[in-house]
DNA sequence: TGCATACTTTGACAACCGTCAATATACAAC
DNA sequence: GTTGTATATTGACGGTTGTCAAAGTATGCA
């Protein structure tokens, strides 16, 4: 029930504070790591790969890419803590790092 | 119920088909706009302002940059379609675009 | 017309980014 | 060891980015 003399919700859960200087500084790097066409591709395939995960080998065909550009990219994913890589062999299998996603979805809806 | 010769349903409702060329390129853009930890400041700022907006006038100070960088800053969030300005008189009212964010929200729940 | 305020554009600079060829490293098999 | 495959690093190239000072544009008011 409400009262006219009460304040009315706010239509969005927005932070009580604005974004500090060291909350920005930590979340832009992982906008960064995704303003990249061919990165948001990058990261969709591994993320499909799923639990088992993508070897590096298979992404450079699709998105028409040299290998040592994909390996590029795929470090900036990894240095953005958005996939890891799990050696097997010769073979490195990437896939995604579970939750690395909750800082932008936490912006988002701030 | 559940048979065990039906597929178990995915944990995540990742879409059926990877990201094509041209949405990652409609895509990138929004990242790149927030990739910036002063342009997230920014952006966060003037969503605090809500309807009413913010004049630019008051976000270089709090941001510790110059007036035509905060100008550069907001017309990279405009051309990413985050941000909008009404003119009133001499002074220009910044306010978020509503559901500016939807695509980077349906990219997380891909 | 002139002046003041709010904001944008221009131009310049250093720093950074995406890309690839060439080279180097890591691992497996022989 | 050598050879082959998978991936990373280096180095270079043009292009882009963040920043500010300076100049330009737009609006309001006298």
């Amino acid at each position: 029930m409400y009262y006219e003399h009460m304040p009315a919700p706010r239509p969005l859960p927005l932070s009580s504070r604005p974004l500090t200087n060291q909350q920005s500084a930590a979340l832009s790097p992982v906008f960064a790591a995704l303003s990249d066409p061919v990165r948001l591709r990058l990261f969709d395939l591994v993320r499909r790969a799923g639990t088992t995960g993508v070897c590096s080998c298979d992404l450079a065909e699709p998105l028409k890419r040299s290998q040592p550009t994909i390996s590029h990219h795929l470090k900036v994913l990894r240095d953005a803590g958005l996939v890891q890589a799990r050696r097997e062999g010769t073979w490195l299998w990437y896939s995604v790092v579970e939750e690395s996603l909750s800082s932008v979805q936490s912006f988002i809806l701030r």
